[in-house]
DNA sequence: ACCTGAACACCGTTCAAGT
DNA sequence: ACCTGAACACCGTTCAAGT
């Protein structure tokens, strides 16, 4: 027998409506663009008034905010996943963090436009540029491993990291459905990272 | 004497709306962003009714699509304007077009950031594909000419620019606000093209 | 605290009508 | 052809009120 009490799971509004609305919101976003989404037709989803969403965001823009923050967290997990073997050389793991990079980019394409549209924002919040500076952490703290080995030309790792992870967002925001020319994206950036990493190899 | 059947400028409804609801919208785009363009305010900036529009744009999105072929025509117009000059050398020539490129992406960054998004979507027309791969070309025509004349490596030339083009729109996407940690995007673009050429240069 | 409905000032788009 | 006002179905946001 069902206790009603206990079983009967009440719908939102208790608690976790933020987290439906940012994963309500991405759906949306995924289905058809930024444009798409509507604090009241989102609202009507989950089966709240259209003001509930006041709550958990101030405007619009800030949901959006919140969703670019999600994004770039789950980004930078991403990456950190791919770097987290100690093992791998580094040619693998600038390379395994390269494909996650990319990776990333081609399963959430709008949500990735909308991460950096938002860190571009003039009144973008510090959490934003936070949650985006940390994820772009991890090209820096690899460049300097690969320094301390002995596999990486010296100088700034920050420097470094940008030339390589300006190569593959270049390429992901050229090419058109994750193709150029026919070539899929995977194989050109496979080409990148292995031209970068032959570019950063010291000169014995 | 004033004829008035001549003298007086009759606003805008005749013949120039289209473009001059492109203009108001591009200054609309740059002043607060795309979601601050509005149909009806345009209209009222320029004194016609708010169905005027129609008359040129199937809708909002049409609109927008223009907006960004016409960035796309005035962003080759730009890269073919700096690599005019048949007179200078390769290097010349390619640091050229690289800084006309990140010239106009800090010039018009939201319409810059408006031109892919729109060529991203699924079903952007034809003629906006056209005009960005239009504006491409001259990446792949600088490295041809590089290549005959000895100074790039063998290869295909449109691979050689994708290369070049990425790094730097990977630049302009990932710096905020045209910097990346206090350093100038025109320095960081200069040296990318500088490392860029030296990597082009034939084994010898 | 959290949620609600009503109200306000906007939208984009459609349509019958004017010149 | 080009433009118009009225109408429709939406928005985001605000606010006084409910529990």
């Amino acid at each position: 027998m069902i206790d009603q009490g206990m079983a009967i799971p009440r719908p939102y509004h208790h608690g976790n409506l933020r987290a439906a609305l940012l994963q309500a919101a991405e759906k949306a976003l995924e289905a058809g663009g930024i444009q798409q989404i509507s604090l009241r037709e989102l609202s009507r989803e989950l089966g709240v008034s259209h003001t509930s969403p006041r709550r958990h965001f101030a405007d619009k823009q800030a949901l959006l905010d919140a969703l670019a923050v999600s994004g770039f967290e789950r980004f930078e997990a991403a990456l950190s996943r791919a770097t987290r073997r100690k093992d791998h050389s580094f040619k693998t793991r600038l390379t395994r963090l390269g494909q996650a990079y990319v990776d990333f980019a081609l399963k959430h394409p709008l949500l990735f436009a909308l991460m950096f549209e938002a860190k571009h924002r003039p009144d973008a919040p510090r959490e934003l540029q936070q949650a985006a500076d940390k994820a772009f952490g991890h090209g820096p703290a690899t460049m300097a491993e690969g320094q301390a080995s002995g596999e990486v030309v010296r100088g700034d790792p920050a420097r470094l990291a940008l030339g390589a992870f300006s190569a593959l967002q270049g390429l992901i925001t050229i090419s058109t459905k994750g193709k150029f020319k026919g070539v899929d994206l995977d194989t050109l950036a496979r080409e990148i990272i292995d031209r970068m990493i032959t570019g950063l190899q010291p000169r014995k």
